[in-house]
RNA sequence: GGAGAGUUGGCUGAGUGGUCGAAAGCGCCUCCCUGCUAAGGAGGUAUAUGGGUAACUGUAUCGAGGGUUCGAAUCCCUCACUCUCCGCCA
């Protein structure tokens, strides 16, 4: 959410900054709402005063056994006229929340211009790609079976089995303890979770359609990001445990709407897939270099997998909505002869903390945190990417990278 | 699933219809005293938000939301959470 005082004042630069979002800010409806707001909260609140004060009369009289005929009237006059400004502000105020609710964070200024993943600004690449056009991971092994889960489920489930079931968890070990090792605490938190919450990291109220929503009106997580933020919900902080920096690993289920006949094959678009999240809670003056320790952080994993990437800087229209500035990870797919996005990285600035009230308390005064969160990284995805990256053709065996021999029994998998 | 108890400021905890944003204590801050420390004394110390250039000032908030009432921390209803007992259960 934005400083809705910064609003009133920068209606028109923040127009235009978020217009390399493709948002266009109602600046006619916020002034609107917001004059309307004004004039009525200006009489609400003066009515009540003079309730208070005609009300404080009232039982004084009533103490003095004096006449309080007149007095009734005024306060019938009174309380007449303000429940009818009231009923007039209250759903203004409703839409002015909603409205505010439905802005998306403002972009760092050193967004790239574009309107999609094509004109995201390449940072970096690490390791060396394999020119040749592989197999896919279903070609490649048996242990991944997408028709027996959508016996089970549906689309865009997958069932694992043996070695490969295997290896998929040893990922989870070895990205839990890459987290551990750069100083994250880590939790075990619910899956399911309160609209109270997605509205705090921002899925909520813009983004329902992307959620699976339970009977009763919970939704399952798309993101341990959403609970792992939400630890810190409506809480200050203590200067002196800034910065925070917390993972989990859970699985993430998203409805995919709207990506109908997008990444149908494999377990590259999944409802249900595992990952390991970071996030930080940082002071704000310390959250740009967060984000780049965070990125490095994840960066390692591949590293350590010996996994080639490359890191690319969002563009404003593939930024997310809560977000300020995003790197994505892009791991080589040797199938796809693609890099393909294997981890988030974004700074939200203050954006999910005023909408989850998470502050800081400084000397002497109370501030809102920035939060920083990532993949650390995408499970499903890392999986494919050491299965079509370590095959060896030859001898039709998927090697076992080094950094994960420790958490299994094998050194490779026959296919 | 059943029965009961509870939720008040940074903390402990009083307050069952008005003068209560809320006693008292602890903690914290400023000052005074005392040649260190400790003890003692005086004052201050919630949050959000509106109006105003400002000084200042209004309003809301006692778990959340409704209701009763001229007036609600206090009475009523609904919900959430915590605790105790019973049942069930990994």
């Amino acid at each position: 959410m934005l400083d809705i005082k910064y609003l009133r004042q920068n209606a028109e630069s923040i127009k235009q900054a978020l217009l390399i979002k493709g948002f266009e800010l109602d600046i006619n409806t916020f002034n609107s709402l917001e004059n309307n707001r004004k004039s009525l909260q200006v009489e609400v609140e003066s009515l009540q005063a003079e309730r208070k004060e005609l009300s404080s009369a009232f039982g004084q009289a009533k103490a003095k056994g004096e006449d309080v005929d007149e007095l009734s009237k005024k306060i019938e006059i009174n309380s007449n006229l303000l429940k009818e400004k009231e009923d007039e502000l209250k759903p203004i105020l409703v839409n002015l929340e909603q409205f505010l609710l439905e802005i998306p964070n403002l972009p760092d200024p050193s967004t790239p211009e574009g309107s999609s993943d094509i004109d995201n600004k390449i940072i970096r690449n690490w390791g060396d790609i394999n020119k040749k056009k592989g197999l896919d991971h279903l070609e490649i092994t048996s242990e991944i079976d997408t028709e027996l889960a959508a016996i089970l489920a549906g689309s865009r489930f997958s069932v694992l089995s043996g070695k490969i079931a295997k290896l998929h968890r040893a990922l989870i070990q070895f990205m839990l303890d890459e987290a551990d090792e750069n100083g994250y605490e880590e939790y075990y938190v619910p899956f399911i979770t309160n609209k109270d919450s997605l509205t705090g990291t921002g899925q909520l109220p813009k983004f329902e359609e992307d959620l699976f929503k339970l009977t009763d009106g919970r939704y399952l997580i798309s993101t341990a990001e959403i609970p792992l933020t939400n630890l810190f919900n409506k809480k200050t902080i203590d200067l002196n445990d800034i910065p925070i920096k917390v993972t989990a690993h859970t699985p993430c289920f998203r409805s995919e709407a709207g990506s109908y006949g997008k990444d149908t094959r494999g377990l590259i678009r999944q409802h249900q897939f595992e990952k390991v999240e970071l996030v930080q809670v940082v002071h704000p003056e310390q959250s740009e270099n967060a984000l780049e320790e965070l990125l490095l952080n994840a960066e390692t994993i591949l590293q350590k997998l010996n996994l080639p990437y490359q890191v690319v800087q969002l563009c404003g229209g593939d930024l997310g909505f809560s977000s300020s500035m995003t790197f994505d990870i892009e791991v080589w797919l040797p199938s796809q002869e693609k890099y393909r996005e294997i981890s988030s990285c974004s700074n939200f600035t203050d954006f999910q903390s005023r909408r989850a009230n998470i502050k800081i308390k400084d000397e002497n005064s109370k501030i809102f945190a920035h939060t920083i969160n990532g993949s650390g990284l995408a499970v499903g995805r890392t999986l494919i990417a050491v299965i079509e990256n370590y095959y060896d053709e030859v001898d039709k065996v998927i090697n076992i990278p080094d950094a994960l021999k420790k958490y299994l029994t094998f050194d490779t998998i026959s296919t």
